[in-house]
DNA sequence: GAAAGTTTGTGAATGTGAACACAAGCACTA
DNA sequence: TAGTGCTTGTGTTCACATTCACAAACTTTC
């Protein structure tokens, strides 16, 4: 192991080998090849293993990797190792479908609060005994230990309410707004826009 | 304009312009420079100006582009100047929620059938008039004219039922899925998976 | 209509990540 | 313990994408 950066791409790619970890876990699959990891997940194995070199091997040759030990080296590459409470900000169609969804919590992920500005929802009782909050109480998130904010609000305010996430200092966003949101450079910000992904399909369609 | 072979990257990069356009034009706005672009989309100029170049140019010097054209000129490279029909396959939680989102209208998808599993929902009309079809009725996509499937089913029949898509004749697939799905080469899938991004997002967080 | 100011379009240089080939190391057998 | 088979780990090579620098072409100004 040496000290090279590690590429933006290997990060990419290291929740994907989780996901498969953590599936083959739950299969009660104790040893897995880096052959059989690349035939799962649609790329070669070199392709694997060169990411794993980046951190130190992982795995003992002739033999293969062990998977809860593997599981256990990525989730601490990732910092996944801990749980993560994340604030949802924006309670629509969008955000509730998210509160309602279990994939977060494969990764140690809990959503413990949301916000929105309707009055009409601020106040009530939803999932897990969470109450909605209005967007106001954001400045409140650095004092309850979220650093982390999935975003699922209109595009009109998106910048502005990624600019008081900022102030309140969260770390992190997971932005659905189909447009950029510009932060700080320390603040890491994810985009995803399903519509802009379905977009390019039709290019690839081969016509014949 | 030369015969390069377009990047990838540029590709994935076309939906996002189209998408800042597309709002420009609702805005009213006329004209736009690749300076005005970047900035909105937090890149560089001459990236967008290079990633349009492996297709002609298309704007005027000293002036920049025509906001109208320009979304004509990408509409057409993504093949998105006609309308596609989408059939939308799964109808849970996400599934329901995907059928709700108007996202894709923007880029001229139309979901036009669904179909689900659950005897319990099978022949319920939701919807735009659209009646829920059993999964087994997949094979009628071709004479219907569909070739665009969006795949919104649990992890362990998802590469079975892609299997019926693809011998249905779908050209290209939206899985959500938490998997890799194998398809000829000629049919092309693009994953998504939220847990899966949101999963990388504590790596990038600074400690300090 | 010449000069100054913009903005595009693109060849060339640079940088980054993917692909490859193979040495290193472990398990199993006899 | 020597030999065979298998799988990892990695230095090198190669392919692709980003960045740069600047010429070309248009608008505006005087």
């Amino acid at each position: 192991m040496r000290y090279y950066k590690v590429p933006d791409e290997t990060i990419r790619r290291l929740p994907l080998y989780l996901r498969l970890l953590l599936f083959s876990a739950q299969e009660g699959q104790q040893r897995i090849s880096s052959k059989d990891m690349a035939d799962y997940l649609g790329v070669n194995s070199w392709q694997i293993r060169k990411d794993f070199s980046y951190f130190g091997g992982f795995g003992t040759r002739g033999v293969g990797y062990d998977v809860k030990e593997l599981i256990n080296e990525i989730s601490k590459i990732l910092k996944l190792n801990v749980k993560h409470r994340a604030a949802l900000v924006g309670f629509g169609k969008l955000g509730s479908a998210l509160l309602g969804y279990h994939g977060f919590t494969r990764y140690g992920f809990d959503i413990v609060a949301v916000f929105d500005t309707d009055p009409k929802k601020i106040g009530k009782k939803i999932k897990n005994n969470i109450v909605i909050e209005d967007v106001s109480k954001l400045k409140m998130l650095k004092k309850r230990n979220i650093s982390i904010a999935i975003s699922a609000i209109p595009r009109e305010v998106a910048q502005e309410t990624a600019d008081s996430l900022v102030k309140a200092g969260v770390k992190a966003v997971l932005n659905f707004s189909p447009c950029h949101i510009n932060v700080p450079k320390k603040v890491k910000i994810i985009d995803i826009d399903i519509a802009t992904d379905l977009a390019r399909l039709p290019y690839y369609i081969s016509t014949g």
